[in-house]
DNA sequence: AAATATTGTTTCGATTCGAAACTATATTTA
DNA sequence: TAAATATAGTTTCGAATCGAAACAATATTT
């Protein structure tokens, strides 16, 4: 039944935020400022702005410059002009930021629970969810943001030398872990 | 890597949070009341109140019980008073509540996506979620909430015939597929 | 019978949210 | 080159969510 998975989805989404609002209350954080903090942690260049922020919550951009704000105010993240369009302003995760994401987020029960499965298991359930995800972004037709080492773009140059087909620019190792809104498969 | 589970679950929350915005907007639903109609739908006659929905959905009952005067406004639900305790209010979803969330809960789109993966992996997929889920709830602590039929208090009389532990009250097989707040393990 | 506990509502102020107006910079068109 | 349009981001406003606390009504315990 497609409605049992369905069911379990959103009872751990409901599940997990609670727990995130409980962790985001020694810093006075909502869940929404600690989900757009922890992607800017996960994302790469090319995706670390208000937009980017914007279409990966699914909000609207005037609500996420709002809560970017406040990540700002509270030294989490810094803002810093694009060399090249004057537009754009990439977020960065300030240290004290990720101290802070490296305590709370994911949560530790949490993954607590997912240690306690088999690591055959672990990654079985995260193919399995990734093509359920992959699946459904596809049907909904909205940006996908995956990671920058499955993306069609990506390319080999020689050993251990990559480079985006989309940009034309090379990628470190750490760079290709990263996720990306141009993703594409 | 217990990250990448983590990452996948809070992205299809994510994606299918904006899903169920834009579903809600034709009755000027938001999301958290959707959730509350749809919980509605799937639980027992043991945790049809304003405190299990509440419980559920992990807000204080203050911010819950203004929600369901919504969806009471809106003819969704309608409230019915406890016999044997007056204190008690059972929360029931209306004819049209229940034409409204077979239209749009689960999401369609959601659904062919889970039903574009074969029978096998979708059961696997629903079972290693639901034992993260399981280890999750443990681990937490709060109330677990799940399926009658899997519940230690679930007792079978004779064929056809079960019966809660707790309550001690006969419970027809319909009732066993409902999601109970005194679920446990 | 009094004290306490439980279920649920109401009220308040802080915060989130979307929509729309706005600014600033880039790009396209004429 | 100048004007029109597009894009990134902020600000403002009003509606809605949220938690906290006070409150009312009913049950249970002492």
């Amino acid at each position: 039944m497609s409605e049992d998975l369905f069911n379990i989805i959103e009872r751990l989404a409901n599940v997990l935020r609670q727990e995130v609002r409980a962790e985001g209350q020694s810093l006075g954080l909502q869940p929404v400022q600690q989900e757009a903090l922890y992607y800017l942690s996960i994302c790469n260049r090319y995706s670390d702005t208000t937009l980017a922020v914007t279409e990966y919550l699914g909000l609207t951009k005037g609500t996420v410059s709002q809560s970017l704000k406040v990540l700002e105010n509270k030294t989490l993240i810094y803002k810093e002009k694009d060399k090249d369009d004057l537009r754009i302003t990439h977020l960065k995760v300030t240290e004290e930021g990720k101290l802070f994401l490296a305590e709370t987020c994911p949560p530790k029960k949490f993954t607590e629970a997912i240690e306690q499965l088999s690591e055959t298991k672990q990654s079985q359930a995260a193919v399995l969810m990734q093509d359920v995800l992959k699946n459904y972004q596809k049907a909904v037709g909205r940006t996908a943001f995956g990671v920058c080492k499955n993306c069609k773009y990506n390319q080999k140059n020689e050993a251990d030398s990559f480079y985006c087909g989309l940009t034309k620019e090379v990628l470190s190792i750490d760079d290709t872990q990263l996720i990306c809104r141009e993703y594409a498969t």
